[in-house]
DNA sequence: ACCTAAACGGACGGAGGCGTCCGTTATCGT
DNA sequence: ACGATAACGGACGCCTCCGTCCGTTTAGGT
C-alpha cells in the first residue's frame, strides 16, 4: 500500500489564492445569480482557470463553500426566531429576516431553492431550517395568530415568490423585498373576514436523492 | 426610383412553416422559457434554421408574433375585470387570471416584465394594462375593498413574485399559483388588524426608452 | 407542361463556455 | 542559498449557439 502523503497544510500562496476566489465567487454570485461563467469567478479572482479548477473541481462545492456562511446566518436567523416566547412574532421576524437575506444575495436565493442540481451542503442546511420552521409554525398557528390552514409549502411559496422580485439595485431589491415580506406575514395572519385559501400545492421542497 | 415589387401575399408553403414556427415557439416558450434556442424552435417546426430566420430575423419579433394572443388574453382579463361593477370582485379576478395566465406560460411572464431586452410590442400591451388595472385599483380602494395603501407597484410586485414560482408540472405549478393569488388578494384587503406596510420600492414597471 | 422566382435548408465561420494538460514560477524545508 | 515540489496560469480541443450564404427544390401563373 501506499503511505499517502496529501499535505493538509496548504502552501500560503494557495491559501490566499483560494481566499480570493471565494471572495470573487461571493461577490460574484450575489450580484448576478449562480449563472457566472467559472472563468468570470478566476479572472475576477486574478487567477489563471486552472487553479480555480484545482481549488474546486466542480461548482457545486464551488457554491457550498462560498454561501457556507449565508447558511450559518440563515441558521442563526432560525434559532433566534423560534427563541422568540411569542412564536408569531418569531415566525414574522423568519420571514422578514430571511426575504431580506434572500434579497441581498440572489446567488444564495438559487442555491437555497436549489435551482442548481442539488448543492448537497446547501441543501442539508436547508432542510434543518426547514424542520425548525415547521415547529415554529406550529407553534404560532395553536397561539391563534398564524391562520389554520397555513401549510409549511406556504412559505417555500413565498421564498420562490421572493426570488421572483428583481430591481436594479440592490437599494430598491432590499426594500420591495420588504413590503413583499410585510404583504406575505399579513396574508398568514389569522383574521376572521378571511375566505378560505385555494388548496396548496405539493412544491419540490426537499425531494431526498437516492443517494 | 423602383416599383417594389413586395408579394404581400406568402406562398402556400411559406405560410405554412410561418404557421407551424410560431406553433413550435409557442410550445418552447410555454414550457422552457424564452432562453430557448432558435435552433430548438426551428427543429421543433421542422424548418431550417435559415427559414426561421427569414420570417423571424430577430427573437424579439418570433417572441412578439408568438405572445400576440397571449395579450390579448391579458388584455380581454382586464377588460373584464374592469366591466364587473364591483372592483373588488373584479380586481381578485383580474389578479387569479392573470396569475394563472403566467403561470400556464413561463414564456409570457418572461416577456410581459420584459426580463428580456424590449420586446416592444409586449411593452405596449403591458401599459396598456397596466393603466386599466390603475383606475381599476382606484375605484375598489374609494369602494373600501382594497386596503387605502396599495399603490400599482404592488401589483407589478405580485406579478414578478408569481415569476418566481416554479414547479415540476404545469398543473402544481398553477396550483400554487392559485394558492399564491389567494394569499395576494387576501393581503391586498382591507382589513383594520392589519399593520401599516413597509414603504413601496419603485419597480422598473414601464421605463420608457429615450426612442 | 413549363419556366420563373419565391422559398427552402444544409453547411459555414465566428464567438464564447467548458474542463484539462503541461511548461513555468514561487514556496519552504534544509 | 538552494533544490525539490506544490502551485500557478496560458493554451488547447471540444462543444453549443449564433446568424448568413448559396445551391437546390417547389409553388403557381401561363
Amino acid at each position: 500500500m501506499v503511505t499517502d502523503r496529501l499535505p493538509h497544510t496548504l502552501r500560503s500562496d494557495a491559501l490566499d489564492n483560494r481566499e480570493r476566489i471565494l471572495d470573487a465567487a461571493r461577490a460574484l454570485f450575489s450580484t448576478d445569480g449562480l449563472d457566472v461563467p467559472m472563468r468570470e469567478v478566476a479572472r475576477r479572482a486574478g487567477v489563471g482557470p486552472a487553479t480555480l479548477y484545482r481549488h474546486f473541481p466542480t461548482k457545486q462545492m464551488l457554491i457550498a463553500e462560498a454561501f457556507a456562511d449565508q447558511l450559518h446566518a440563515c441558521r442563526a436567523i432560525v434559532d433566534e426566531g423560534c427563541a422568540d416566547p411569542d412564536p408569531w412574532r418569531g415566525l414574522c421576524l423568519v420571514i422578514e429576516r430571511i426575504c431580506e437575506l434572500h434579497a441581498r444575495d440572489r446567488g444564495f436565493t438559487e442555491a437555497f431553492l436549489s435551482t442548481y442540481p442539488e448543492v448537497k451542503d446547501v441543501a442539508a442546511g436547508r432542510e434543518y431550517t426547514v424542520k425548525a420552521v415547521a415547529e415554529l409554525a406550529q407553534r404560532a398557528k395553536e397561539a391563534g395568530h398564524l391562520r389554520s390552514d397555513f401549510v409549511l409549502d406556504d412559505l417555500i411559496l413565498i421564498l420562490m415568490a421572493n426570488k421572483g422580485i428583481h430591481a436594479t439595485s440592490t437599494a430598491s431589491q432590499v426594500k420591495a423585498s420588504r413590503r413583499f415580506a410585510g404583504l406575505a406575514i399579513q396574508a398568514f395572519e389569522a383574521c376572521p373576514q378571511h375566505a378560505p385559501l385555494p388548496p396548496a400545492a405539493r412544491l419540490a421542497s426537499a425531494a431526498p436523492d437516492s443517494t
